[in-house]
DNA sequence: CGCCTTACG
DNA sequence: GGCG
DNA sequence: CGTA
């Protein structure tokens, strides 16, 4: 039952096969609604009961915590769907206002409005701050911040009435933000998270729905907002942005004011997307196939260990190192992974270059695997050096899995290697702690010994070996984010009139290529502003 | 209504 | 999904 | 159709 956990089968999607759907018509399962949804008023949107019941009635998940919404400006209607939403997430909610309160949520109002009102209306005097005894006076951005989180967040300035957050946003007179994601700067920490992890929720349900079209419209909105240098706080503020229309800005409106998207939970909820989400973490296993394994009833990842010989032998070692493989790869790990792979590396070349690309170049502190770039001035030395190191980990017992690829265009005719070659593999990585046999491995080995101890953990390392004169470019290319690279080459295609891959930059006019000795010199031929590395988390 | 990154096995 |  |  690994992949269904905790599901109750309520929201299923329909699930009819990827296989058949016709390319370019793509179903819509939740956008009528959501279109339909946004023509009714605010205020009057969210019906349906909402108890008012006596504080002791509901078990609070959160006992230091008492909410009192202000109904003053936020309306009756609204007022009840925000507390039902609280307290579907455990927090304590209360109709009247008392000194049990820790937690005054008010929208469109004043501190001194809310403190006035508050006082006519209960006869209570309040005092502000938060302080002990005394609640905090908090704007409606606390709320959908802590109905987000599904726990209350701790209070901020900004979250504070009567306080104006000049330094976190403001300003409006915003540039321009241009429409290619290789033009802009994003950093790894932005200010809407939320709204970002909303949209590319919706991305994935797309991809996973078979539409890469409307997995880009979702991925592409989410990494302009990624980019923007202040928090926002109203959905006009993206009406001007690239990539963010009707159906983002719908998101992106529910997210702002209520700290939830109906359809981001609908679509989270569902049997399908969860199912999907799980099958295809397995390493060997894409979307076609987790869609077909799916319609065939496969929920589990011992329905997988019982249909045996029908897996290919990237999915054998994906099932097999399952639980390793879902643990993300820390960036001291990934440390320890260089060393081993420097060492192998060094033992047949001394004076080899190797970085560490990925995620990991760009400032990320974990990732799902380890990517390097290896190379060295005398392409010679290159020819056969990965096979001869992987090779040298595997006699030291090091290797658990690996797959060589070779360059093959434009060398269809020969047979020699051209000092172009990528490695995927799977590598048992030493533990400072010893652990328990891997639980996918007892699976297929039960007669495993329980109570040995393994000394090492599996991870995905990718290893890419490039001449020397095309190393700025297989860089450029390795450092991502994917979808950093996916603007820049349609940038470098759309704009430009060049091709763009991982060893040069072709210029389709002139037919010719452009040598590169920095990343520097590459934004440069493509007449962009330069983008460090920790800048490219589009 | 066409387009959406580009490669290898 | 959103742009041109 | 999988991988980056
Ligand atoms: N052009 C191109 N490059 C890609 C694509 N997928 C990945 N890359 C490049 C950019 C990535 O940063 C780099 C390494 O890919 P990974 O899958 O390891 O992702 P990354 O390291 O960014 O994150 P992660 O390993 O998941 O923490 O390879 C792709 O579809 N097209
Ligand atoms: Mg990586
Ligand atoms: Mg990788």
């Amino acid at each position: 039952r690994c992949c269904t956990e905790g599901v109750e089968g309520r929201e299923v999607t329909a699930a009819a096969g990827l296989l058949n759907s016709a390319p370019g018509k793509e179903r819509l399962l939740g956008g009528f609604w959501n279109k339909a949804m946004s023509f009714i008023p605010l205020k009057r949107r969210r019906a349906g009961p909402v108890s008012e019941e006596p504080l002791d009635s509901l078990q609070s998940l959160f006992p230091d915590v008492c909410l009192f919404l202000v109904e003053r400006r936020m309306g009756s209607a609204r007022r009840k769907f925000l507390t039902g939403l609280a307290q579907k997430k455990g927090f304590c909610v209360t109709p009247q206002f008392s000194d049990q309160v820790t937690h005054v949520v008010s929208e469109q109002n004043s501190c001194s409005e809310v403190l006035l009102w508050i006082e006519r209306q209960s006869g209570q005097k309040v005092q502000p701050g938060g302080a002990e005894m005394t609640p905090h006076i908090l704007d409606i951005t606390w709320f959908t911040e802590s109905m987000s989180l599904g726990k209350p967040v701790k209070v901020e300035p900004r979250h504070c009435l009567g306080v104006s957050d000049s330094s976190v946003s403001r300003d409006k007179a915003t540039q321009e933000i241009p429409a290619y994601g290789c033009q802009r700067r994003t950093p790894l920490h932005h200010h809407n998270k939320e709204i970002t992890d909303a949209l590319e929720i919706l991305a994935l349900s797309a991809s996973f729905q078979g539409s890469e079209a409307r997995f880009l419209g979702f991925t592409r909105a989410s990494s302009v907002l990624k980019s923007l240098p202040f928090r926002l706080q109203s959905v006009e503020e993206v009406k001007d942005l690239p990539w963010c229309g009707g159906h983002s800005q719908t998101v992106i409106q529910e997210i702002l004011e209520d700290g939830v998207c109906r359809e981001v939970e609908t679509v989270k909820n569902s049997e399908h997307f969860q199912s999907m989400k799980a099958l295809t973490s397995i390493f060997g296993v894409g979307i076609r196939t987790a869609d077909k394994w799916y319609r065939d009833g496969v929920r589990s990842l011992s329905d997988l260990n019982n249909l045996g010989g029908k897996l290919t032998a990237e999915q054998k070692a994906g099932l097999l190192h399952y639980t390793d493989l879902q643990q993300s790869v820390t960036r001291e790990e990934a440390g320890t992974v260089e060393q081993l792979v420097k060492g192998a590396l060094q033992s047949f070349v001394p004076e080899v270059r190797v970085t560490m690309t990925g995620g990991f170049r760009r400032g990320k502190q974990e990732g799902h695997d380890v990517d390097f770039l290896i190379t060295h001035p005398d392409e010679k030395a290159l020819n056969g050096l990965l096979r001869k190191a992987v090779a040298w980990l595997d006699s030291k017992g090091s290797v658990l899995y690996y797959h060589v690829r070779a360059r093959s265009q434009n060398f269809s005719g020969s047979n020699t290697m051209d000092g172009h070659e990528t490695c995927y593999s799977i590598i048992a990585l030493p533990n400072v702690s010893p652990e328990k046999p891997s639980p996918d491995a007892e699976k297929i080995e039960p007669d495993l010994d329980k109570n040995s101890l393994r000394n090492w953990k599996a991870v995905r390392v990718d290893l890419v070996v490039c001449p020397y004169s095309e190393y700025f470019y297989a860089l450029l290319g390795w450092t991502g984010s994917k979808h950093f690279e996916r603007e820049l080459r349609r940038f470098s295609l759309h704009v430009k009139k060049m091709s763009l891959n991982s060893h040069g930059l072709f210029d389709i006019q002139k037919k010719c290529h452009h040598p590169a000795t920095s990343e520097e010199e590459i934004f440069a031929h493509l007449g962009l502003p330069y983008v460090l590395p920790s800048e490219r988390n589009a």
